[in-house]
DNA sequence: CTTACTCGTTATGATATTATAATAAGATAC
DNA sequence: GTATCTTATTATAATATCATAACGAGTAAG
């Protein structure tokens, strides 16, 4: 009837070793007792059932300096597959069982791609990657852009594509899978990756900013993503600020679709140069378009630039004075885009920042590139499969009943 | 050397037991065995042990309907202080060891009171609450207001009282009293309360937001408090928004004394009336002046009432978007000093909050009146006491085990 | 008004976890 | 180069925790 308490805790402890391992990539049993709080006697018992299962290796013994070789997750026990797109591309991340990348590729999208190409699209790209999967697929993690439902797997809205709303991702893939599937937003997806290998690494509170086409932003408070209810949390695109033209979102003002747009306008009111004309006979205008003209010498550009940067520089000190994190990690080509906006954004950072806060908050780059996104659905997939926490476990096991009890009576 | 895990474990798990007795006020063995998930045999066992400690008691048996009577707080055991002060105010708690409250006291401070004698006011009121506890005082929980260094126990820096910087509040108080001393940044205090017995009971997520003379947020994610680096999280006072007048900070925009000042201002540009008139003739002009001139017929000080509506509705929205909390607590005066106010704010959190996440959030009222901000800072005591976290129970036991060495060198 | 059931509690034997000491091997001090 | 210290691991005995059954008192069904 009710779950087994001893296996739960039991299951707890052997997925936290699991879990820690992942992060870690090799380390002792020692270390693992000391980390999680368990007695080494005990420890060396749980390593050793997880040893026969398959699921940890001893790896090379002269890596360790003392006693046994150090630990690995055995990297040939399965593998995890991860897709993240927007607008403009999708990318896929094949790993192994510890997280390392087997395969990666990328596709990119055509302008004003219809909603059942980008599907067609990225299921392609997943069966590809899927097909060169020498081990078990265990789970394939899909980071979605736009508003996520991740409970019903589908995409709610998505400004940036065509007819992207109500969009049944997990649905779709599970027509052509067999595996585990999970949908989450990209931004936490891709703070997720920051979190585990990247520049949250160590962190227990930290947010994760992406600025590019659209904008978004992934929460880390005690180590752990927060989604808030309906895995809603982080909608910073959103953000209304009364500015002098009236009630602007942030995402107006500060992503690359945004600004692009917005200064578009402006150059129609203003008097016309041949860099500005240059701009407006493109079809499409991109961030990188403006920036060449700007810094070519058109003040009004470059005052835009600034001001790009300034409102960046508001985001993040806004931010900061909310959370307090330890840091923001910056993700998306806007912050990057050129170094007028880095620096002013810098400078609005600091200038509005608490200076008590300022001690200990910092802007920094994310590490991991364009697949962090990617790479944070793919390793989500292992917490998924080996969680830590009361709840899912407690699912997982009812789930595995009905299972059973459905086999039974067929 | 080492501390014990096992005296760690166990004293986790009684802390858990008397934590969760606190919040629920009754309940039974099974009830604790359930929700702690400990097995029903130890828990008889422990509970044994806490009622032969003289912790817990049990009640009245006609109130079970089945099993043995239900469990309390033994309220006898000890008592706890919360004092909670602001520019205009301070004010008491003593409560008994299960949280009921015996004394209260609020004292008002005249304007342009120095920073002397608002800390001999509270020490006074302290004192005076002190002397009336009949049994042992086990904590005094000091709720400050402005920017807050639990750490050291200072407050860095309070606007609205003159010459508040870098004052050592517990150092004050340690002069004062031997009992366990801790100090806690006022909204968080208050958020503590509301979550324990107040609107935020039940929920796992959601914001405090406190609207007086100035503004704050207490953030409780996963049932918890979160504080960030240096415990300066929610210091949303100091959010900047780019409007019409340039850059401003969120507590000008929708503070009592930020929004009395600007009204103020913006009078000194208007034609004069004999309402206006009277406002300016004042020597302390309050946020309940303005309505009463703006619902007298004064249009201008309406359109800044409904502009004030506006600014709050803003900022919950912005709240909203970026936690996706359950609900946002209001507190303080500002939210319901008018009609007026309070619809504007609700419409405008309504049209700039998400959809989605407007299906769960809401706004909801604190429940707990004026004294939550000193309940939760005694309330807090409990917890302070008696911590269910590792780290804390560690730092503890090491400070026991430095006493006894301390007394047996002596 | 009886019978079967549920619920809170406890007793008992089975199992899991810890404390402690023992062992082995690299690191450090002299 | 030897003695001592530190570290990772394990064996053993002591202890804590759990599963299960048993019990008694309410509750619901007939």
């Amino acid at each position: 009837m009710h779950p087994r308490p001893r296996e739960t805790k039991l299951a707890i402890k052997k997925n936290g070793i699991l879990n820690e391992v992942f992060r870690s990539g090799s380390c002792q049993r020692f270390d693992l007792a000391r980390r999680l709080n368990i007695n080494a006697t005990m420890m060396g018992n749980y390593v050793e059932e997880l040893i026969s299962a398959g699921l940890l290796v001893e790896g090379d013994p002269a890596a360790a300096s003392r006693g046994r070789a150090p630990l690995h997750l055995n990297p040939q026990r399965g593998c995890f597959l991860g897709i993240d797109f927007e607008a403009l591309r999708a990318r896929g991340i094949l790993c192994d069982f510890a997280g390392e990348v087997l395969e990666r590729k990328e596709v990119s999208f055509r302008n004003n791609i219809s909603r059942e190409n980008v599907l067609n699209r990225i299921l392609k790209l997943a069966k590809e990657l899927a097909d060169r999967a020498d081990r078990p697929l265990l789970s394939i993690g899909i980071a979605a852009p736009g508003q996520v439902d991740c409970e019903s797997g589908r995409v709610l809205h998505y400004r940036l594509l065509s007819d992207f709303d109500q969009v049944p991702l997990r649905d779709r893939f599970e027509q052509a899978f067999e595996t585990a599937l999970f949908v989450e937003d990209n931004i936490r997806a891709l703070a997720y990756a920051e979190l585990l290998r990247g520049s949250g690494k160590g962190s227990r509170n930290f947010l994760c900013l992406a600025v590019r086409s659209g904008i978004g932003l992934g929460i880390v408070i005690d180590g752990k993503l927060y989604s808030g209810s309906n895995s809603m949390a982080g909608e910073v695109g959103y953000l209304v600020f009364n500015t002098t033209q009236g009630p602007q979102l942030a995402t107006d003002l500060v992503s690359a679709k945004g600004f692009v747009d917005s200064t578009l306008k402006l150059i129609n009111t203003q008097k016309m140069t041949t860099g500005r004309k240059q701009l407006l006979d493109k079809e499409e205008v991109t961030l990188a378009d403006i920036i060449s003209v700007a810094e070519a010498g058109d003040d009004v550009l470059l005052e835009q630039l600034k001001q790009l940067g300034k409102h960046l520089g508001m985001l993040t000190a806004n931010l900061a004075n909310l959370f307090a994190p330890e840091k923001i990690v910056l993700a998306g080509e806007v912050p990057n885009c050129s170094l007028v906006v880095r620096q002013q954004m810098e400078r609005t950072f600091r200038q509005y920042t608490l200076p008590q806060i300022l001690t200990t908050v910092y802007l920094e780059d994310g590490s991991l590139g364009g697949f962090a996104g990617a790479l944070g659905a793919a390793w989500m997939g292992f917490t998924r499969i080996f969680p830590v926490d009361e709840e899912t476990l407690i699912q997982q096991a009812k789930e595995k009943q009905q299972a059973k009890h459905l086999t039974t009576k067929v």
